[in-house]
DNA sequence: ACTGAAACTTTCATTTC
DNA sequence: GAAATGAAAGTTTCAGT
């Protein structure tokens, strides 16, 4: 991982589509070593994939939801049984253990309140095990990139 | 945006690196009439871009931070300039206006946490009119993935 | 041994019908 | 939606550092 790994993970994050050639020439590289550097970044796992970034509203799902859970118990058991569950959920798009006093925030996306209502309802407190669920609605968003900071 | 549409995006978010002839098997379509559906959204502004997915960590960040901010005041002045701020601040990926007690809500990468320290005194607090902060840090990462739910 | 260049093969996007 | 054409992209090989 060197600067030029990374001047190559910062352009496939602005575009992923990029053409090894473009991609190359961006980085002052010729198309072979380009190539072999991104493949090793992908075999190493640093890069795991390429995705299509969607304007969720458009397709339907104007609510983004941030939602921090605690559990009332933090037992293996119990701990894995909720995580292995939320892995299941479709509309839990992200979900990361914290510290502070929530133990999970959830990125959650859906249709309507209703729909949100219904998630709460059928499919988080199923789990069981939950002390407390806090709730914020995204507004609106003032910034939202995939291109990380240079590092170094 | 019909079933079809979604399936793309869908299938996009998945590979966003998928070649046109490969999504339309994947969507049962021929290759021009998908092709111009892609086109179409993207056009659209529904599909925003296409990016890579990247290990924060083997990068060299590896902290990730959810950053909760109220301002002190909520005069047009002072959240423009809140706003156009946090835009220009590269360890700061997402920015969100939250319901709830908070306002803002940041999604933030450093490398350690002394560059976290460095962030909050030399990129947050400059900015003024900030009345409270509240930092949760990333332990883990549960679920991460880029597909949206199906809607309908 | 690793990087850069070039040629060749294959596959994809595009346009027309 | 299919087919043809033109353009790239990937792969492999070779040369140089």
């Amino acid at each position: 991982m060197d600067t030029k790994d990374r001047q190559i993970i910062r352009a496939l994050q602005r575009d992923g589509r990029m053409t090894n050639q473009d991609l190359a020439e961006a980085v002052n590289l010729s198309p072979s070593p380009c190539l072999r550097r991104v493949r090793n970044l992908e075999a190493k796992g640093v890069i795991q994939g390429y995705s299509a970034e969607v304007d969720p509203a458009a397709y339907g799902l104007a609510i983004t939801v941030f939602v921090r859970i605690k559990l009332e118990r933090h037992n293996e058991e119990d701990v894995q049984k909720f995580e292995k569950r939320v892995r299941l959920i479709d509309e839990v798009l992200e979900c990361h253990v914290m510290t502070g006093a929530m133990d999970y925030q959830l990125r959650v996306l859906v249709p309507d309140l209703e729909a949100y209502e219904n998630f709460i309802r059928n499919r988080i407190h199923p789990i069981g095990g939950i002390a407390s669920i806090d709730t914020s609605f995204v507004y609106g968003t003032v910034k939202r990139t995939a291109v990380f900071p240079l590092s170094r």
